[in-house]
RNA sequence: GCCGGGGUGGCGGAACUGGUAGACGCGCCGGACUCAAAAUCCGGUGGUGGUGACACCGUGUCGGUUCGAUUCCGACCCUCGGUACCA
């Protein structure tokens, strides 16, 4: 062997042995149980970024690590080719964000290659090639005709300027990106799949999916978020028809003073009709964005409609109000209001002078009058007439039996959860397999005119979608009277083609279908791994999508994921100089010099083309627009794929964020370094396998098996930074060995394996060279050995009061006495207990014991 | 706004079911090697006081439970992710 690291030569040829062995080729007909290892696909957007060298560091680990538990391991790698980025690089480049995409894609694949991933590469794919999207054009038609997908209109953001609907993250404050033009609301009609109809199915099935974080159960379920309420109709003053609103609050009911409605609302629109002020109120509701965050931080603003409804038991007459903070897409899109008891009605009424009106005090006391805020808790009913004393459960069961026998409502289930809006109007997307035809309406294209193609060569513009402008592509004719028609020129939203890519995994070369019988081998996915970003869409989407395919019979199982690992964010610290108008120029890291104080902190940072200074900006996710990210390409040319891999699992555990470091990363190839010196000064002593003998090698002994222990627990728990630690204790344990001799090939064997799924490169090198036996990514997990563990003594923590005062060491199975005896005896104790009166002596076997004394 | 995380030395982080706070690494300080530097190796390193053995303080803030709290409970502050068209 070399005498030094070359981390260069030994991956390629690692690499190489991999390949030319075909070693991560999975197979169906293999006895060993099968373990599927997945992690989230990457968007190509040019290269690979810190999170994808984690992300997939993560998987591969669990990949490889499984496979020296003896699984049949499958993990594939793909492309979520279709998207945003890709046009707006077209623009930028004119030129075909198909082009930009295979362009990527090529050379992000050779980045994933150089880091040595276990990726069964035959089974690649991308999303935006025809052979993919087919399927999915495919399902759409049948879920079309099943009616899980049907139209709708649904609101989107206009730039009237470029003319084109634009996605929220084009829309910076209120205004188009490109235009810098005000953004409106504007409705048009979409394509929507019923997600809704297996509300309850994604909502219990959490229950059932013990290997998912908690965390993310929590987010999807409040996403759901399923909730039993009431839904109460307010009669129109004027007659003709009632007013549905939902509740979840119906013991509140008598103390409704007003209704509202959303500006989107019927009522909304045919009260403006007679009502100017009304109407530059809805007016003024269309500008600006459609997120969730921005209508909810608005400010609360209302008018008055000049309608009335009555109160379905008192029919008194109640003014009906149109709000911005009352969602059309939730509920019926109005909502009783009783300030006395919600907050944003409270501050509503206040704003408006609007009447409140208690009905609701605590069980135990009094409710303070006049009230300073909104008494929100359950509580008992009074000021409500013959509901008066009631609690909330009574409350809710009377007004049901009330309401039913005035047909003016009842108990209903509501869901937050809303169908999902597939249509995009866009290009780089998959084709919506619809034709429209005048006299049939909307027709599904046939299975033998699929795929519908998208075009590849097109530069887009900015305004609106340049399909909509391609008679060559939306001129067809109907396929069920043969007529002239127009094909669809909406594209699907890309978490459509993210939601199944698991499964076509295991049968990217069906020609017969979606999938084949392979996907029933392989799915369930036995650990996924991606970002926490993912926690609620795309993971929701997946999941349904798979309950999708198993009502069409192509799957079975109700649940895609077995396992779940949501990864961190990576972090960097981030340079910039603010501009007068408050703008930042942001630069690399790399073009600043950093001024740090004694201990290390950055105190200043200057920029290194002119030597002022710059602002240090903090911490933050690396991004393009903040210049802070770290290009991964750098750091694997110039220390090695396993430097990378061992530095991004040692520097914090998967699910927490990861702060970049420079330093941190020459610590991991210090270790490797430290690692390939050890081998090559014991060559001799490592090629003679003997057993330990000496008290000195016990105790090493002892170390390694106790650490290795410590590993497989860390292991089970995905904790890689301190399995990364362990192995470097025994690496530190070996070079203490007195002459290296005698357990160091035992150590070194263990350690290799430990090191295998992490640093897969140097540890095949090493396997090999000291003819271990075999490929290191086939060797069996190390057994702690429990016979080295023993040990004749052991150490107790004493202390009085619960504070520290010292250690004592006693033979190992002591009894309580003797440690007791000991810890007494000790001379800082005896200081603390001298003249005091021992209250009682607490013990924890083989760890601590706890002297309490009277102060 | 709402939902879900996180906050521990100069830094990344560790601490198993409430039981030695700071494992492991980085940085820094000192030393060895070198003409010198890099690399490497050895030693030290939470703060304050003390020559020292040690003592006191210390896990975002305030309060509580306990013999004992980074860990459990309550309130608050800061920060990150998501918020349905970024992926």
């Amino acid at each position: 062997m070399d005498s030094d690291y070359q981390p260069t030569k030994i991956e390629a040829e690692a690499q190489r042995y991999w390949e030319d062995t075909q070693a991560f080729r999975a197979r169906e007909d293999d006895a060993r149980p099968k373990y599927y290892c997945l992690s989230m696909f990457p968007y190509p957007s040019g290269r690979l970024h810190m999170g994808h060298v984690r992300n997939y560091t993560i998987g591969d680990v669990i990949a490889r690590y499984q496979r020296m538990q003896g699984k049949n391991v499958l993990q594939p790698m793909g492309w979520d080719a279709f998207g945003l980025p890709a046009e707006n690089a077209a623009m930028q480049n004119k030129a075909s964000p198909a082009k930009w995409t295979y362009d990527n894609i090529a050379y992000m694949r050779g980045q994933l290659k150089s880091l040595g991933f276990a990726y069964d590469w035959s089974r690649e794919l991308a999303t935006c090639d025809p052979d993919y999207y087919r399927w999915e054009q495919w399902l759409f038609t049948r879920l079309f005709k099943k009616g899980v997908i049907y139209k709708k209109n649904g609101v989107v953001n206009w730039d009237p300027v470029d003319q084109t609907v634009l996605a929220n993250e084009q829309v910076i404050e209120g205004r188009g990106w490109r235009s810098g033009a005000l953004i409106e609301k504007r409705e048009i009609p979409m394509y929507y799949l019923r997600i809704t109809a297996y509300a309850d199915e994604l909502l219990e099935g959490l229950d059932r999916l013990p290997g998912w974080p908690e965390q993310v159960k929590a987010m999807q379920r409040n996403w759901i978020g399923k909730s039993r309420g009431m839904e109460v109709h307010f009669p129109y003053a004027d007659g003709g028809g009632v007013l549905k609103v939902f509740t979840t609050r119906p013991d509140t009911l008598m103390g409704a003073t007003y209704v509202a409605v959303a500006a989107e609302h019927p009522l909304a629109t045919k009260a403006a009709a007679k009502n100017p002020a009304l109407r530059a109120f809805i007016e003024e509701c269309k500008k600006g964005g459609v997120t969730e965050a921005e209508l909810a931080t608005q400010e609360k603003k209302g008018v008055a409609a000049g309608e009335f409804v009555l109160h379905p038991f008192t029919g008194e007459k109640l003014p009906v109000w149109v709000a911005n903070y009352v969602l059309m897409a939730y509920g019926e899109g109005a909502v009783m209001a009783v300030p006395a008891h919600d907050e944003r009605d409270f501050e509503f009424a206040r704003k408006y002078q609007l009447p409140i009106k208690p009905v609701i005090r605590p069980l135990n006391g009094d409710l303070p009058l006049p009230l300073s805020a909104a008494y929100t808790e359950h509580g008992m009913l009074f000021n409500s007439g013959e509901f008066d004393g009631l609690d909330f459960e009574q409350a809710f069961d009377k007004m049901e039996a009330v309401l039913k026998s005035k047909s003016l409502g009842g108990a209903r289930i509501q869901f937050r959860l809303r169908d999902w809006g597939i249509s995009r109007q866009r290009y780089w997307g998959c084709p919506i397999p619809i034709i429209h035809c005048a006299a049939c309406g909307d027709v599904p294209a046939p299975d033998e005119q699929l795929p519908v193609r998208l075009p590849e060569d097109i530069v887009p513009d900015g305004s609106g979608n340049p399909l909509a402008k391609l008679p060559a592509f939306y001129e067809t004719t109907c396929p069920q009277c043969g007529k002239k028609a127009r094909r669809e020129t909406d594209t699907m939203d890309t978490f459509v083609e993210s939601s199944w890519y698991y499964a076509r995994y295991c049968s990217p070369d069906a020609t017969s279908g979606m999938v084949d019988a392979r996907a029933r081998h392989w799915l369930p996915v036995d650990q996924y791994i991606g970002g926490i970003e993912h926690a609620i869409l795309h993971l929701l989407y997946a999941r349904f999508f798979h309950k999708l395919m198993r009502d069409e019979g192509l799957v079975t199982g109700d649940e895609p994921f077995t396992r779940l690992l949501t990864q961190g964010m990576v972090l960097a610290e981030t340079f910039y100089r603010m501009h007068d108008n408050g703008k930042k120029d942001y630069f690399f890291p790399h073009d600043v010099t950093m001024q740090r104080d004694a201990k290390g902190r950055i105190v200043a940072a200057t920029l290194k083309s002119d030597g002022k200074p710059v602002t240090v900006g903090g911490i933050e996710t690396m991004s393009k627009s903040k210049n802070n990210g770290v290009d991964p390409q750098e750091l694997i040319n110039k220390y090695g794929a396993d430097t990378a891999r061992l530095f991004m699992m040692f520097a914090a555990p998967p699910e927490q964020s990861l702060e970049w470091s420079d330093a941190g990363v020459q610590g991991a190839y210090r270790f490797l370094k430290r690692l390939w010196a050890f081998a090559f000064e014991n060559q001799s002593a490592l090629h003679a396998a003997s057993a330990a003998t000496s008290p000195e090698h016990a105790a090493v002994r002892r170390e390694i098996h106790h650490t290795l222990s410590q590993i497989n627990y860390d292991m089970d728990k995905r904790q890689f930074n301190t399995v990364v630690s362990g192995a470097m204790k025994i690496l530190n344990a070996l070079e203490r060995v007195p002459g290296h001799g005698e357990i160091a090939r035992e150590g070194l064997g263990i350690l290799l394996r430990l090191l295998a799924p992490i640093t897969p490169h140097v540890t095949h090198y090493l396997w090999r060279e000291f003819k271990f036996g075999g490929d290191v990514i086939d060797a069996p997990w190390p057994l702690v050995d429990e016979s080295a563990l023993i040990s004749d003594t052991q150490e107790l923590v004493v202390q009085v009061n619960g504070k520290l005062r010292g250690h004592v060491s006693v033979p190992s199975g002591a009894g309580r006495e003797a440690a007791q005896a000991a810890a007494l005896a000790d001379a800082n104790v005896q200081r603390f207990i001298a003249g005091k009166n021992v209250k009682k002596v607490i013990m924890v076997p083989g760890k601590l014991v706890n002297i309490v004394v009277a102060e």
